[in-house]
DNA sequence: TGTATAGTGTGATCTACCTCACACCAAAGA
DNA sequence: TCTTTGGTGTGAGGTAGATCACACTATACA
């Protein structure tokens, strides 16, 4: 099961057998069912979560409106979580809920900082995939500038097809920072 | 001159006066003058930068209609860059231009990679920074989707009053994602 | 097997914001 | 000193997209 774990850190810095040993006995497994909220806005978050199977969102409610707003989706391979509650020991600002049945791996902070400690090279993979994942939101930020809501749709449909198909219109639309309605008018 | 560097890094990372040389002589010093690109839109990204003083923009300019989007502004004691271009070794996707006189401290991709794997501890450095750097992204993200321009607006004079006040409000609006001209329209 | 519940399409308003246009003032450079 | 350039406010008109409202279909559940 933690055989996932290991391909995904190998993709950026192959392991011997006994770094990953030391690696894996510092997460633990968990299985969610779909609707199940593994962080809820408002709440500490013990956690952070490495997807082996499933789907999850990241979302911020507006107490006021209740309208949803989705950060983010993950899926097998992905790692999700309100990351800042969980590196500063506050309280979630978001929720992560189970879209789909889940299993995930969980580290907790103190065996995250561990793992950083007792073992650098770990460091070298998480400022990758950290990285990464600033450029992306980078990315997000500029097409929230400078495209059309029609125009997000498409690039969303053309950059993750596969999550376009396990979601439905309204989570979409969330994702995307439009009604779910526009996404169901005549294409310009 | 470095020193600013040092008391930047050592915010997160105590180091001891080798160390602290050892990562010195990665960088080189460089100045620029008002209105001066030090990265291009479409050229190669040699240097990432750290600011010692001044103050730069990094921006998309639409190629079509020349409208320009700001993804960032620094000033002394900040990172700023293309990083996906300087990352990859790609051309720029985004300019970074001078807002004021400038005086960077200048990181070649070679050297970051010799540092990081000469000084494991330079990793824990950047991890910390890319990190927040990501968190203050996913922000700005959910405060595109969530807050009216005006909204936006005010929360920029709140959360960084000095950077209003030095820059015309042509440029915040760029950074902003709104019109010029919004931004003087009574407040609602 | 029937009854909630989730998902989707479509029409009719309404509005926040963009766009264009122009006037005014301050600072910069010749 | 004059002239150019950069920055700002304000009006009028246009539009993408939000909001509300309802009907239809498919899936889940008792």
């Amino acid at each position: 099961m933690h055989i996932k774990l290991r391909e995904h850190i190998e993709k950026i810095m192959p392991l011997t057998d006994d770094e990953f040993a030391f690696v894996a006995k510092h997460f633990i497994y968990k299985k969610f069912k779909k609707h199940q909220f593994m962080v809820q806005q408002g709440e500490p978050v013990p956690y952070n979560y490495f997807l082996l199977s499933g789907l999850t969102k990241l979302v911020y409610t507006d107490p006021d409106t209740d309208k949803e707003y989705i950060l983010a989706f993950a899926m097998e391979d992905w790692w999700d979580n309100d990351f800042q509650a969980y590196y500063t020991k506050t309280r979630a600002s978001f929720s992560m809920v189970c879209l789909e049945d889940t299993q995930v791996l969980c580290l907790s902070l103190d065996d995250f900082n561990a793992l950083r400690t007792g073992m650098p090279k770990i460091e070298h993979f998480f400022l990758e995939k950290v990285m990464w994942g600033f450029l992306a939101a980078q990315r997000r930020i500029l097409s929230l500038m400078t495209s059309s809501a029609q125009e997000r749709y498409e690039q969303l449909l053309a950059q993750h097809p596969s999550l376009a198909q396990r979601l439905p219109k309204t989570q979409l639309a969330a994702y995307l920072g439009v009604a779910r309605e526009t996404l169901s008018r005549p294409n310009v």
